[in-house]
DNA sequence: GCGACAG
DNA sequence: ATCTTGTCGC
């Protein structure tokens, strides 16, 4: 993945890929999830004093109870080249993201990215980004709003309101959890509007943060403790 | 010009 | 994202 210079021209460049990428998105499909039989979660974490970027990928499949059940996993890191530039978050994780996919011994049939997906300046967020790279459905699952307005959902757990820019539906505002903050979820590559709520509840699990990304969040978490230990051996 | 701003 | 203690509530 190419990661453009950080100066004015690499940012142009940055936003220039991000138009381009645009229109190979496509969200427009019914998506059938008969076929889903992997699903993958990923997350990142950062080690700031080593300038370390990690990242972790989680590969589930479904058991006869409709449970998730972990498969595979892999990890990986990198340096950081990237700053956090809201807009600009995949230009910094996927790299690395890349590279723990290119570990796996699966594939995926659907991801779920941590992040925004089409709700995104440019309708490019980093779900959507990463799915084009990897050629397979993703979808975003972003804890807090980065652009748009919304009604907030009911208390309930499943109560969804839609994500609006420009008179635009861009994602959806959905509650995973009973009285706790909703999670911003919209479609990434290869599915539509109308298929990532379904898909999110046959993973939502039973805490805010839908199965697939919290448990790659929890996972990273260790592999990053894991690296701090190794390091304070030495 | 001002405020907002995924991770 | 990371740093970071106690504390409120189911």
């Amino acid at each position: 993945m190419k990661v453009p210079d950080l100066n004015p021209a690499g940012y142009r460049e940055a936003v220039l890929i991000q138009n381009r990428l645009r229109k190979k998105l496509i969200l427009q499909t019914s998506f059938d999830k008969n076929n889903v039989n992997i699903i993958a979660g990923c997350d990142n974490s950062i080690i700031k004093e080593k300038n370390l970027m990690l990242a972790g990928v989680i590969l589930f499949k479904f058991n006869e109870a409709k449970e998730l059940v972990i498969i595979e996993k892999t990890f990986s890191k990198g340096k950081i080249n990237f700053p956090y530039i809201p807009g600009l978050l995949s230009f910094r994780e996927i790299p690395t993201l890349l590279s723990a996919f290119k570990k796996l011994k699966n594939k995926p049939d659907l991801i779920f990215a941590d992040g925004q997906g089409y709700a995104h300046p440019r309708r490019m967020g980093l779900a959507s980004h990463l799915g084009i790279i990897l050629n397979t459905p993703t979808i975003g699952v972003a804890k807090s709003r980065y652009i748009g307005v919304f009604k907030e959902p009911g208390k309930r757990k499943g109560s969804v309101t839609d994500l609006v820019d420009k008179d635009e539906i861009i994602g959806k505002v959905f509650r995973n959890r009973a009285n706790v903050k909703p999670v911003f979820i919209s479609p990434g590559h290869l599915v539509g509007m109308n298929d990532i709520i379904n898909l999110v509840k046959m993973v939502s699990g039973k805490f805010r943060i839908p199965v697939p990304t919290r448990i790659a969040h929890i996972e990273t978490g260790k592999f990053r403790m894991e690296l701090l230990n190794n390091v304070k051996k030495k």
